[in-house]
DNA sequence: CATGACACCTGCTCGC
DNA sequence: TGCGAGCAGGTGTCAT
C-alpha cells in the first residue's frame, strides 16, 4: 500500500530508533512473508548484528546491517512498521525484532501481501538496478522522466512502472497527472516536451508535499510512530469522483479502464 | 519487449 | 440483521 512518501515517512520515523541498535532476538510469526530464505536462516543472519543504516528505495524500506547484508521490507498493500518500547500482542504481527533496551520493531501486515527479503551486497546490487530512478533525488530531471516515458502504454501505467520510475503508486499517479493537466490514458511516448516538464514538476511537487504531510492514510497506512498521515485531506482527485474539480469545477470522473485500477480525473482539464 | 490476466491475502462496504 | 459480491494504495509470474 504505501507509496514513496509513506515509506519515506516510516524510514524517517524509524531511523533514530533503529540506527545502531543491536538485534537481540528475531520472531517470525508468519513465515510466508519471508522470500528466498527460511525463518531459521533469517534469524541466524540477523541475531547479534547491528542495524547500521535505515533507508528507503522506491516503496521499500531497507535496513543495512553492520555486515553489509540488507533486510528489505516491501509493505505492499497493508504492511506497516513501528517501534514499541515493550512487546504488544497483535494478531497481525508478522515479524518482530527484539532490540534490547531500544525496544521492539514490529512488522504488521493484515493481508500479508508484503514481502521481506535478506540480500547480500551482490544481490542488493541486482535488486536496486531493476528499479527506476528516485524522483526526489537531484539527478531526477525532466530528461530523466522523458526516458521513462517511451512506448504506447498509458502514461499512468508508465509512471507507476517501478522499473521506469521508482516510488509512484496509484494515488500519486492520479494526483500528478491531474496537477499536470494530462489525460492518464495518453500514450507515454506521445507527450510533448512541455507536458513532460509539467509532469516532472507535478510528480516531484506532490511527492514532496506528501512527505511533508507524513503520507496519505486512506485505510491501513500508519507512520513509523503508529499514527495516520495527513495528506489525505489535500488530495485533489483521488477518491473524489463526482465532486467538483478544484481547477475548473467540472465533476471528477472515476474509471477502471487503465489496468483495472481506479483512475480519477477531470474530463475537462485533463484532455 | 509490451501487454494482459491472474495470483497472493484479509477486511470492509455496499446492495439486496 | 445477514450474507455474498466486489473492492482495496503493490508486485511478481506466466501466457500471448
Amino acid at each position: 500500500m504505501p507509496e514513496l512518501p509513506e515509506v519515506e515517512t516510516i524510514a524517517r520515523d524509524l531511523r533514530p530508533c533503529l540506527t545502531g541498535a543491536r538485534i537481540a532476538g528475531v520472531r517470525v510469526h508468519r513465515p510466508d512473508i519471508l522470500h528466498q530464505t527460511t525463518p531459521a536462516a533469517f534469524a541466524r543472519a540477523l541475531r547479534g548484528r547491528r542495524i547500521a543504516v535505515v533507508t528507503r528505495r522506491a516503496k521499500h524500506l531497507v535496513l543495512v546491517l553492520d555486515d553489509g547484508a540488507r533486510v528489505v521490507v516491501q509493505p505492499r498493500m497493508t504492511g506497516s512498521l513501528c517501534v514499541t518500547p515493550t512487546r504488544i500482542r497483535d494478531a497481525y504481527a508478522v515479524l518482530e525484532l527484539d532490540l534490547g533496551d531500544r525496544g521492539h520493531l514490529v512488522y504488521r501486515d493484515v493481508r500479508r501481501l508484503g514481502v521481506i527479503l535478506l540480500l547480500t551486497p551482490r544481490r542488493w546490487a541486482t535488486y536496486t538496478a531493476r528499479l527506476g530512478p528516485e524522483p526526489l533525488e537531484r539527478a531526477f530531471t525532466p530528461a530523466t522522466l522523458a526516458r521513462a516515458l517511451s512506448g504506447r502504454l498509458a502514461v499512468k501505467k508508465a509512471i507507476m512502472d517501478q522499473r521506469r520510475l521508482a516510488g509512484v503508486g496509484n494515488i500519486y499517479a492520479n494526483e500528478a497527472l491531474w496537477l499536470a493537466g494530462i489525460d492518464p490514458s495518453r500514450p507515454a511516448g506521445g507527450l510533448g516536451e512541455d507536458e513532460v516538464a509539467a509532469l516532472h514538476r507535478s510528480i516531484v511537487g506532490v511527492l514532496r508535499r506528501a512527505v511533508r504531510g507524513r503520507g496519505t492514510t486512506i485505510r491501513d497506512y500508519r507512520t513509523g510512530t503508529g499514527q495516520p498521515g495527513t495528506f489525505q485531506g489535500r488530495l485533489a482527485v483521488y477518491g473524489r469522483e463526482g465532486e467538483p474539480c478544484l481547477r475548473c469545477g467540472h465533476h471528477l470522473a472515476l474509471t477502471h479502464a487503465i489496468d483495472q485500477r481506479a483512475t480519477y480525473l477531470c474530463p475537462w482539464c485533463q484532455s
